[in-house]
DNA sequence: CGTTTACGTCAGCCATATTGACTTATTTTC
DNA sequence: GAAAATAAGTCAATATGGCTGACGTAAACG
């Protein structure tokens, strides 16, 4: 499920590869940096993968369980936001969950309309093992790049977002950590 | 379609965001790193979206534009390879891009039975289109990060592959460089 | 009391992926 | 030269994860 195997590939050669090196590139054109990011990005949620759909689960509910983790008493509509889906779309992935007591729904104390979302012990555990498969990728990459890796790779993590939302995503990420 | 807008979220303080600072981790949790990441790539693949679907594409054809423009000449066979897709979920997006224009078959010249995947000059034009908006990002992000922040990049995204494929992962990239 | 809000749900649609079975053309092998 | 293997395309059925629109219900607001 992580595999990206591109193997013998040998494809002829003749090709659009700009050099690009016109702004203080380094010799690195972005285009490696696109394509880097891609396999990157597969491995990376392939490792979750591998985990969900011995479950029998996708990528939704692994969204779902990691958030509703990190922010234990969001209401529905903090998770509709946060996802960017919709109420219909989420309500499969939530009833799964549920069902088979991953999340736990609770009235808000104050206002009884709200069904404020936590995640059972079952949930926690799987939460906690998908950070566990991903923390050790980040662990072994950092681990190769040497020291001040991991707060380079932060800050360019951070910048990769867009402008106008990094402060929201910020935020977010404030939030859910300084607790427990 | 690039937003990830996670405004107003006012969630209940009290979680389960472990502090985890046991291992030279400079005090950044993995945690964090793993939702930087989730974001930036919405963000990322967001560029590309807005473009696509004004065209009526999707992000397999993308996919198939951006690798058929890097790799020109490639076989059928090969770009599944590489897109990890089988032969019918492929058949119709590059049905769609050949009746469209964006992409052209041609027999092989040893072997006819191979149809030998080029890019048109709108599909060119479209894979340059779509290189230079994710490179934009790249280039503001890297800005931000200062000197040298492409090259950390670099290793640190290759260092993110799963080991066994980033030798393959890097000679894909090699191979398509150093052309045209 | 009427309106709005939070949530859920029914019904239907679309895009992208899957598997299995089969056809056609062409090349390779014996 | 006939048989087998290969490259590609196609049909049909299925799953997943999104979407929109419409509607229902309970609770809060004013």
């Amino acid at each position: 499920m992580a595999d990206v195997n591109v193997s013998s590939l040998a494809i002829s050669p003749k090709g659009a590869g700009k050099t690009d090196d016109s702004q203080g590139n380094e010799g690195i054109p972005a285009v490696e940096l696109i394509e880097l990011l891609f396999f990157a990005y597969r491995d990376f949620v392939g490792d979750a993968d591998e985990l969900l759909v011995r479950l029998g689960f996708g990528r939704a509910h692994h969204r779902v369980v990691h958030f509703v983790n990190r922010h234990p008493g969001m209401r529905v509509a903090d998770l509709l936001e946060v996802l960017k889906i919709t109420k219909q779309s989420l309500g499969r992935v939530l009833r799964e969950l549920v069902d088979n007591g991953y999340i736990e729904q609770k009235a808000g104390a104050t206002d009884r309309r709200e069904r404020l979302l936590y995640v059972a012990p079952k949930g926690e555990e799987l939460a906690r093992q998908l950070v566990a498969l991903q923390t050790r990728r980040f662990a072994r990459a950092l681990n190769e790049c040497g020291p001040g890796a991991r707060a380079a790779a932060r800050k360019f993590l951070a910048s990769m977002i867009d402008p106008e939302q990094r402060a929201e995503v910020e935020r977010l990420i404030a939030n859910a950590n300084g607790k427990k």
